[in-house]
DNA sequence: GTCTATAAGCAGATAGAC
DNA sequence: GTCTATCTGCTTATAGAC
């Protein structure tokens, strides 16, 4: 006898609208937004656990400790940073600073949308440790990443090479916070206002509006 | 009977050649140095007291609260900068520019010169209580400052001068931290890299280098 | 003003039942 | 995998002698 009736009437279960979070993903997303807010060592494994709707010894059945998380949610953000900047220099500059304009608006954007704070920890003290380190690695890199973008634009020195990328880093990973404040701007801009200033910043013999212009359409083309 | 041999034959205790801090400096400076170096919640009261040579307790006679030690610190450390800012804005600029590169200058000396994370706590979550408003204040003053000292610069929107002012006060801080890392470098050449790269974001058309050596010159006037 | 002693609470992490 | 219960240690801050 075939057991066609048995088969619900109506349409098998699809996954719901919003995405069933496994629990691991959801304390990730709980300690990301109370890290961001809070700070780090003010966020307590309690808080984390309460929102996201686990109890707080049940965490370490997902993560080995408070650093582990930190460090997962650090390392998964800079991930798609560190892959961008990779294809970047993989791609010839289609205008000389395109390349450029397109990652700080990548990495800026990366850092306004949701988890400035976070990104800025990599210059808190909790970052030191020795659980933290493949995350300044890729911080390292990514200041690799802007020196090899930078150099072929303008003739510097080694020292100064150096220096001008460290103060385009410096402008992303600062604005970042600034940008939170001023919800009141269009957020979307702001994005492409560091960009701009960065080319400018590093042009030694100044970018005038026009040359910004095609600098901003060449990088639509990465 | 003279009692002249009593006396010692060596001149009298003098002032010793280290300024005899009171016990309060002493805790400032020891606040000031651990707070930097392991961020405000990491550092016990105790280790503060130890490194200031009293006992944890001790400290509750020269400040409320641990708060207070932070409060005190951050408006000592702003005050100065704020200071230096007015003055500027009661001075002519001698060349178009000097005045914002002298600013930039001296405030990023100001966080370079040991105390970077600390005022990069601005934008902790641990400043936003009331007990900190002062210091908040302050800041928002200084980008007001920071606006007024753009503005005739460049034809700017009121939107587009607010968020260029932003970014400034963003390199600023973000390249407070930077520069610690950066040691290798000559520390003293950074405060002017960085007023050099302020000057030139904020210039829409250019700033080439004859002109940000005028303007080297100018702000050495003020 | 500095000390000893201690209060009162909360942190991160573990044990073990279900 | 999630829970309840709890351990252990450390935190800020206070009380009160000297």
């Amino acid at each position: 006898m075939p057991s066609h009736d048995l088969s619900p009437p109506v349409a098998p279960p699809v996954a719901p609208p919003v995405a069933p979070r496994s629990a691991r993903a959801e304390v990730l997303a709980a300690a990301a937004e109370l890290f961001s807010r809070d700070g780090y060592p003010a966020t307590t494994t309690r808080a984390v656990a309460e929102r996201a709707g686990i109890r707080q010894s049940t965490l370490y059945h997902h993560f080995a400790s408070k650093d582990d998380i930190l460090a997962t949610l650090l390392e998964g953000i800079v991930a798609p940073s560190l892959a961008y900047a990779q294809r970047l220099l993989d791609t010839p500059d289609p205008v000389p600073g395109a390349r450029l304009w397109a990652l700080v608006r990548f990495d800026t954007e990366l850092l306004v949308s949701g988890l400035s704070n976070l990104v800025a920890l990599h210059q808190l003290p909790e970052v030191r440790g020795e659980r933290f380190a493949a995350f300044r690695e890729t911080r390292c890199r990514k200041a690799v990443v802007y020196r090899e973008l930078i150099a072929p634009l303008e003739p510097l020195t080694e020292a100064d090479l150096r220096l001008r990328a460290e103060l385009v880093l410096g402008l992303v990973e600062g604005t970042a916070a600034v940008a939170r404040e001023c919800a009141e701007q269009d957020a979307a801009a702001v994005p492409e206002a560091v960009a701009d200033a960065a080319v400018r910043l590093v042009a030694g013999n100044g970018c005038p509006a026009d040359r910004l212009a095609l600098i901003r359409s060449g990088a639509r083309l990465l």
